[in-house]
DNA sequence: CCGTATCCGAATAGATACTG
DNA sequence: CAGTATCTATTCGGATACGG
C-alpha cells in the first residue's frame, strides 16, 4: 500500500514517494491523451505486465490521480482517466520529456542493444 | 551499473531510468545550493546510508550529472558539485517541488507518524 | 576524512497461467 | 475484457567492518 504515513522533510521527497517507480508516470502519460481501457494500456505502456498495471492503477486511484469508470456491459468495459489532480502532474511530465529529448540525442552514436 | 543500453520508446521513459530511485534527485537537490562534501551529504540527505550515497554519487558522476573534485590535502577532501548537465535537472526538481507543496498541504489533517 | 566490501533480509519486479 | 494467483528473479537497502 502506498498509504504508509511518514514524515517528509521536503516536498520533493514527498512527490518522489508518490510517483516513484518506472510505471506510474508512464501510465499517466498515456492517459493524458484520453481515457483508456485496461487492454489498451497494456499495449501502450510498453513492457508492463498485467500485475504491475493492476497494482499501479489501484495505487493511482487511491491517490486520486486517476478515475476508474465501470460500464455495466457485456463484454465488461472499464475506462481509466485522469482526475483534475492527475492533470496537475503534466508539468512534471513535460520537464521529464524535455530533459529526456535533449539527453537521448547525446546517446546517439553509442550503440543501442 | 546504470550503463545498460536499452531501447527507449520515449524521452520520459529515458529520463525516468536516469533519475529513478529515491536518492538521485535528493542528492542533486542538495548540490543545488552549492558544492558539498561526502560527510555533509550524509547529513543533509536524510536517511541515506554511506553505501547508497557512494553508489549514487558514482552513478551520477558517470552520467555526467555531478563533478567530483579531489583536493590533495591532509585530511583528504572531496567535493561534489553539479555539472552544466546536472543544472538542467532544475526544472524537473522545481515541478516536483511545486506538486509536492500543494499535495502535502492536503495531507494536513491526516496523522503523520 | 572518505569512502569500499561483504553479507543478508526485505521489498519489487517480472513471467506465466488462470478466473469471473 | 479485465483482471488475480503464484512463483521466481532481481534489486534495494541497512548493518557492520574495514582500507587509503
Amino acid at each position: 500500500m502506498s498509504t504508509k504515513r511518514k514524515v517528509y522533510y521536503c516536498p520533493v521527497e514527498f512527490t518522489l514517494d508518490q510517483i516513484a517507480g518506472k510505471w506510474k508516470i508512464l501510465i499517466v502519460l498515456q492517459l493524458r491523451f484520453g481515457a483508456k481501457r485496461y487492454t489498451e494500456l497494456i499495449k501502450k505502456v510498453r513492457g508492463i505486465t498485467p500485475k504491475m498495471l493492476s497494482q499501479h492503477l489501484k495505487d493511482l486511484e487511491q491517490q486520486g490521480i486517476i478515475h476508474r469508470q465501470i460500464f455495466a456491459e457485456i463484454p465488461p468495459k472499464v475506462e481509466y482517466s485522469l482526475t483534475k489532480e492527475g492533470e496537475k502532474l503534466f508539468p512534471i511530465i513535460d520537464s521529464l520529456a524535455q530533459w529526456g529529448s535533449v539527453n537521448m540525442e547525446k546517446e546517439k552514436g553509442s550503440e543501442i542493444v
